[in-house]
DNA sequence: ACAACTGTTGAATCATCTG
DNA sequence: GCAGATGATTCAACAGTTG
C-alpha cells in the first residue's frame, strides 16, 4: 500500500506511512504545495487542576499527559503558529485545513490560523450525544468540541463535495452542527492491559464526514498529530492516502497495526452511525424561554379542580408543592405519577387548552426544518 | 422604574437606562467593581474600519492583500481589547461575562478574553433551528453562533444557577449547546417602513437562559452593544436591573419604546429552584439534641454492610473508627470522602430510612418559624 | 433467546465553610 | 491565610452477568 509520488524536483511524499519525530520538523522535511488535505487534533492545553470523583467516588481518569503540558498560553500560542505555519506550506495551493479542539485552546488557533492567512470556510460543532457529565454541577455539561475548516487562502478552490454530504443528511444540507457519540465500545482501541490505548480517540463517524465531504478519492490527507491514526484508518477505506507524523512510540505501533486491518471500501467499516429520529423531547422550560406561557402564568388541571403557576425555570409552584409539571400534577391526585401535558392547560381566547398543543407546536417547527 | 445605586464615594450608576455614546468611553464613565454581569454582543464582521478607531500605524500604505487583512484584524483586536479591558474594570470581583459570536470574529474574541485574565467557564452553542440555508451549496450552512461565558479571573465564585437550568431542561443537567430557533415573527421589532428594525436582534429566550443561570433577581446587567435591547428587555421580565449603551439613536429609540412595554413577571415566578447547597447547615449533633437519634442507636450503611453507633456528642463508634457521620462513612468504604446523610439510615418501623430525613424534618420547622 | 440488572467510563480548566 | 471538616454531585452508552 505504500507508495510514493514524485514531484518534479521535489523529495518524494512518504505516502501511506506513519512519520516518527516532532510534526513541526517532519512538515518541514516534506515538499511544499504538496499535500491537499489536513486534519489536526493538536494538544489542547487542559490545565486541569486536581482530581475529579464521580458521585460514586470514582475517580476520573484525567487527560495529564505530558503532551498536553504547556507552561504559558504564549508558549502554546508560539507551537501553535509554528506548526500552523509548517502545515500551510505543505498545503497545495487549493487545499484545506482541519483543527479540532476545546474551549482551552480552539479560539488561539482560530485567531492563529486568521493571522497566518489561512480562511475559515466554517466552524464546525461536533455535539456529543454522550458527553461526559458535569459531576459537581458547577457549570454546563461540556458536550461538544469545535472544529474550524479552512482554505489555505481567500478565494482558494477548496474541495467541497456538497452533495454528499447533503445525502449522509438524509437529503437536507449538512449543517454546521454534527451530532456523534465519542469513541467507545469496540472501536475504541485497547492497550495490552486493556486500558484505552489514547486519551483521546476520536470517532471514525467524524472523520469519515470530514474525508467525505473536503476530499476526493486518491487525494493527499496527512495528520500532523496522528495518534493511533484514526485520519489514516478513514482515509485508508474511503481511497484517499495518508500521510501520518506522531512522536510517541506507543501510539505509532497502536496505529500501524490498527492500519494493517484497515481494508479499502469495508463496507462495514463504512457504516456511520445514522441516529434513529425518534419523537424529539420537547422540555417544558422551552415553552417558558420561547414566551409561549409567561412566568406567573396559571395552569389548571384536567379536572379543573387544581391550579398551579409557571415558573421561570419552567417549574410550578402549587398550594404546597413545587417541581416540574409530572410532579406536581402527581403531588396533587395523589398518584405515583402524571404526564404533565395532558393533564396541565392553559387559558387561550377563555378556553382551556391542553399544553402538550405547545409541545406539538413546536414538534412541528423541528419536523418542517429538520436538522 | 430608573434608579441610581449609591457606592461609597463611586459615581452612581444608571440603572435601567439607555445611555448614549461609545461603550468604551460610556464603560469608562462608570464605576469600577459595579456589574454583576455585561452580556456583550459585538459587531461580527471586520468590515467596520469606519467605526473603529485605527491605529496609528504609518508602514500599513501597501495595498498587498494579505497586509490588507492583517491590518484589518490588527484593528479588530485593538478594539476588542480596549472594550473588553472596559467591561472587566466594571465587573464585581465575582461578575461574568458572555460574547456572542461567529467564526468570523469569535476565536479572536475568545484569545482576547484569555489574555486579558478573564477565565471561560464553557463556551456555548446556539444551535439555530431555523438558520438561513446556504443558497449556493459552497459551505455547510452556517447554523450556529458561539457564546463564550467567562468569570473576571480564576477561582472567582461566579453565579451558576444549576438546579434552575437543570428545571429548564426537564431535569437533566443542561448542556452546553442549546436549540433555540431565530428571532422572526412578532417578536421580530419593525421600523416605520415595516422592515427589521436590527440586522442581528437576539431571540429572548436565549437571554433567558442566560439571565436565569447566571445571574439573580436584583443584578445588574450590562450591554455594550444594547442594540433593540433584547437584553434589557428579558433582565427587566425576569426582576434584575439593566444598563444599555448604544450609540446609534435609532435603535435607542426602539429600544426605549419596548422597555416601556415590558413588565416583571410576578416575585412567586421568578423564584427558581434551588440546590441544597444554599439550604442551611444542620449539624449531626443536633438530631442527638432533639431526641430525634438516641445515644447508642445503630445505624446501617446504604448497603447495610456496615453499622456504627450513635454517641452522644453526635459522633459515630464503628468496629475500628469514631468520627464524624462522614468520616466514618468515607473509612468503611474506603472512599476519599462520604456524605453521611445519605450514607446511613436508621431503623423507623421496622424500615431503614435515611437519616437525610430527619435533616429535612428541621430544615422545614426552620423554615416557618425563621428566626 | 431475551430482558433486566450491574458496573464502568468518557479531552474536565468541576467547593465551601469554620476555626 | 491555611488546614481541616463538611457534604454536594452524573448522563448515555456499552459490556458483561443474571434470571
Amino acid at each position: 500500500m505504500t507508495k510514493m509520488t514524485k514531484i518534479e524536483g521535489a523529495p518524494a511524499l512518504p505516502l501511506n506511512t506513519i512519520m516518527p519525530g516532532d510534526c513541526i520538523e517532519m512538515m518541514n522535511a516534506l515538499p511544499e504545495n504538496s499535500v491537499d488535505l489536513i486534519f489536526a487534533d493538536p494538544p489542547y492545553n487542559l490545565q486541569l487542576r486536581g482530581d475529579l470523583h464521580r458521585p460514586d467516588n470514582s475517580q476520573v481518569d484525567a487527560v495529564d499527559d505530558a503532551w498536553d503540558q504547556f507552561d504559558s498560553f504564549a508558549v502554546y500560542d508560539k507551537f501553535t503558529r509554528e506548526w500552523l505555519a509548517a502545515a500551510r506550506r505543505l498545503l497545495k495551493p487549493n487545499g484545506a485545513i482541519w483543527v479540532i479542539g476545546s474551549y482551552h485552546n480552539i479560539f488561539r488557533v482560530g485567531a492563529a490560523l486568521q493571522d497566518a492567512g489561512y480562511w475559515i470556510l466554517n466552524d464546525v460543532v461536533w455535539r456529543k450525544s454522550n458527553p461526559m457529565p458535569n459531576f459537581r454541577g458547577k457549570r454546563l455539561t461540556n458536550a461538544h468540541e469545535t472544529m474550524i475548516w479552512a482554505s489555505k487562502s481567500e478565494g482558494a478552490k477548496y474541495t467541497f463535495n456538497y452533495e454528499a454530504l447533503k445525502s449522509l443528511n438524509d437529503g437536507v444540507q449538512m449543517r454546521s452542527d454534527w451530532v456523534l457519540p465519542i469513541c467507545t465500545g469496540h472501536e475504541r482501541l485497547k492497550d495490552e492491559a486493556g486500558d484505552k490505548a489514547h486519551p483521546t480517540q476520536k470517532p471514525q463517524s467524524l472523520l469519515h464526514r470530514v474525508l467525505v465531504g473536503s476530499t476526493n478519492p486518491g487525494d493527499v490527507v496527512l495528520d500532523p498529530f496522528f495518534g493511533t491514526g484514526t485520519t489514516g484508518a478513514v482515509a485508508k477505506m474511503l481511497g484517499r492516502d495518508y500521510i501520518g507524523i506522531e512522536r510517541d512510540e506507543g501510539y505509532r505501533k497502536v496505529a500501524e497495526k490498527r492500519l494493517k486491518g484497515i481494508r479499502k471500501f469495508d463496507r462495514e467499516a463504512l457504516q456511520v452511525s445514522t441516529s434513529k429520529r425518534a419523537e424529539p423531547r420537547v422540555p417544558f422550560g422551552q415553552l417558558v424561554e420561547r414566551g409561549m406561557l409567561r412566568p406567573g402564568e396559571e395552569l389548571y388541571s384536567l379536572n379543573q379542580r387544581h391550579k398551579a403557576k409557571v415558573r421561570a425555570d419552567g417549574t410550578l409552584i402549587g398550594d404546597d408543592i413545587k417541581g416540574s409539571i409530572h410532579q406536581v400534577g402527581a403531588h396533587l391526585e395523589g398518584a405515583p405519577s402524571c404526564n404533565g401535558w395532558t393533564y396541565w392547560h392553559f387559558k387561550k381566547d377563555g378556553k382551556r387548552v391542553p399544553i402538550d398543543l405547545l409541545r406539538q407546536q413546536i414538534r412541528a417547527e423541528m419536523a418542517e426544518r429538520p436538522n
